[in-house]
DNA sequence: TGTACATCAGTGAACGCGCGTTCACTGATGTAC
DNA sequence: TGTACATCAGTGAACGCGCGTTCACTGATGTAC
């Protein structure tokens, strides 16, 4: 039967909210919508009043993760001047890596989203850049432009690709996958102070 | 029927090949054992002479993948001596990107492979520190080796992560996705230049 | 070297189940008068 | 403000199909004598 329009957008977000983190824990292909729905507390025939396909569903529930994530990584930053090196660390740690139901989608599922729609190509692309600036206002900016959004760029793409290794080899090799984590946010940190202190 | 030794360790190999092709193309979930066997001239049921489970196969045909392309880039390589720029150009490329279905299995799979069994991630890890020692040895020999294999594991896991970043970033932003291989790239390239003239 | 037979890779039906999607139907909501 | 009715979120059965795995059976292979 109908319901409110509020009750609508509350089970939309629970829709959003249970596909978010049963894509992250399993994967896209690795949870049916039914699942999706039952989490939500609806039955299946509902989630296509709101989506008019899984892959819909999984671009919505990206951006919503994402959306999330982003917001609470403000939270944490608060009023604080966040550096670069800062933020390097609170990424590539081994909470993050452990934090996958809520974590970061794009580490989650980096490499299954070329096996989907281009909604979902989209959602991925958005986040990643939404998230290369924010790393990019972290750094000097003495650096000038061009070598700032270059540097941001690499050390988003290697931060969410090496959290995504750094769970690949956990189960297999704990001690690798610290040390994974550890020699990228080192070599980024580098990074930054070479380029600081480069001659212009 | 029985088949002679031969002829059954050359349909385990067309069963490895036809997983590790597929499995790269659509991911592990995305296949199902009928289509992996069919694909290799044979019935779902002959599979299980041969593996246990999926994830078993799944296990073998990573490292099968894997195994081939390090064959294919020795050979690529030949006698020349190879150095860490060149591979990173090598790998980090438009090419290495539009080659899924024989490409490099770790950027294919890379975060689907928590999913699975321990024995999926142990084929990974070995893969890993198999490229990552590829990658130490092409470094500048002055380097200490403590730094040169901080480096290399920093620039495998990144170079991994950023092509699979650069197939999720590619349908939604083709320029995006060649910067992306691009500042890598140039990050690693300069990391390397970096510890090779620090002060001892 | 020839014969008898155990082995086992491969077949194909069957198991129970889940997949994504559609659709006729329900009934409370929201709107038009 | 009250009434009539169109809207549409949600239900649950059904669609056709594929999933991973098991198993009784086949018959050529490989081995023991």
């Amino acid at each position: 039967m109908r319901v409110s329009k509020e009750k609508a957008a509350e089970n939309r977000g629970a829709l959003l909210s249970a596909a978010s983190r049963l894509f992250r824990e399993r994967g896209i292909d690795g949870v049916g919508v039914a699942e999706v729905a039952k989490e939500a507390g609806l039955t299946h025939g509902a989630l296509y009043a709101h989506f008019k396909s899984k892959d819909e569903l999984a671009a919505a529930a990206f951006s919503h993760g994402f959306a999330a994530n982003m917001d609470a990584t403000r939270e944490w930053i608060g009023d604080r001047h966040m550096s670069f090196e800062e933020l390097l660390d609170g990424y590539l740690s081994p909470y993050m890596r452990e934090k996958v139901s809520d974590g970061c989608p794009m580490a989650a599922s980096a490499s299954e989203i070329s096996h989907h729609d281009v909604a979902v190509s989209e959602s991925f692309t958005n986040a990643f850049m939404a998230w290369a600036s924010m790393n990019e206002a972290s750094l000097e900016p003495s650096i000038p432009e061009a070598d700032r959004r270059r540097l941001a760029l690499a050390a988003t793409a290697a931060e969410i690709g090496a959290l995504a290794i750094a769970r690949a080899v956990a189960k297999a090799n704990p001690s690798l996958s610290d040390e994974v984590l550890e020699v990228v946010r080192a070599a980024f940190a580098d990074a930054h102070e070479a380029v600081k202190t480069r001659p212009k």
